[in-house]
DNA sequence: GCATTTGCCTAAGGGGTATAGGCAAATGCA
DNA sequence: TGCATTTGCCTATACCCCTTAGGCAAATGC
């Protein structure tokens, strides 16, 4: 018989793939074999458990998303950056939004260390550099701007916004406008 | 044999309450059967399916923490008014993280319509009487803060602030002081 | 007190997860 | 090139969850 020539990252990549059609939640090993037209069984091989899949995909779209932020910032700073990073996120969502729910899976601590989740902090710091903050400022800073970020996108993805003027674009470029008002106004304690 | 006395009502309530101990996607029509010691196929006489389930859930906790809103608005204004509801969802996530969860399904738009989602979009825009915004934007300011919320306590209930200084808590009230900064401020297009 | 309704039951089928053990294809080495 | 070993995918099996159909007994109504 011949062999489908399986392999972690390939069926990693694929489950992405298959979240991205039917969404994070329905990517399940079974789905998957018949993807590949093999037995449910022959992925055990290659993937511990359905968790396992569902992490390896997590991890895989943090680093993808992670990538794209930094190719996006490159070159770039201020405001620049900070509208650069922001719309990364949100296209990302838009064009894979069942990578974008896969990287908000709940990691284990030591999972989450070796992932690329510091990146995405990284990131963010490297943005607000073109800022005049200083701690605990930079971080309070740091995890707002990721709170608004990931609830925007999360939001708009869920249909929180649809139905109701004016356009989701044009919020999202005013309030990264807000954004970069209140960071160069951080208020004093 | 003695009944039961399932009810739609008490399921939804004993889900809840299963939601926050276990998690709600671990909520499952098996194991609230289990909790009533009644077999699995006699609740369906009172919810149409899992789905069913889950969403009557998701109404409850939608509706439970727009009264809590409501509560905490009265007599409140301006910044002491954001500064409440702000920690009504915080604290509401804090204390019914599964319902929290809940509060976040998928609706479909007939539901959503119904349900109390409006209420919530209600009690922002009330906030932002006490700030000197016209449309558009406050509906982008509305925005905004739904994303903030949002998105802050979902980043910090699946652990993603964790095991870094400084605290939650101190974040979160600087966050609050810096969106009252930016609302009375609020950047011309 | 009897008929009707209602509530929970047993039975059964379908799909996902996971493990054990088997056979054949690929690989490595003389 | 031929044989032994390893590797990859398979069948079989068991368990859990979802869902529907149909039955019997408790509650309700007149």
């Amino acid at each position: 018989m011949v062999r489908a020539g399986l392999t972690r990252e390939r069926l990693i990549r694929a489950g992405a793939e298959l979240a991205d059609e039917v969404g994070f939640a329905e990517v399940t090993v079974s789905a998957l074999a018949r993807r590949f037209e093999v037995k449910v069984a022959s992925l055990y091989s290659h993937v511990k458990s359905s968790h396992d899949l569902k992490t390896g995909i997590a991890l895989f779209a943090l680093a993808e998303l992670a990538d794209r932020g930094s190719a996006a910032l490159a070159g770039r700073a201020g405001k620049d950056a900070l509208a650069a990073l922001a719309n990364v996120y949100r296209d990302y969502a838009t064009e894979h939004p069942g990578r974008y729910a896969a990287a908000q899976l709940r990691l284990d601590p030591a999972t989450a260390a070796a992932s690329a989740g510091g990146r995405h902090a990284q990131m963010t710091r490297a943005i607000l550099r073109g800022y005049d903050l200083t701690e605990p400022d930079q971080t309070h800073a740091v995890r707002l701007l990721g709170s608004v970020f990931h609830g925007y996108v999360s939001l708009e993805l869920g249909g929180g916004f649809s139905h109701s003027a004016p356009d989701t674009g044009e919020t999202w470029s005013r309030i990264v406008d807000a954004l970069d008002a209140l960071l160069r106004n951080w208020p004093a304690p």
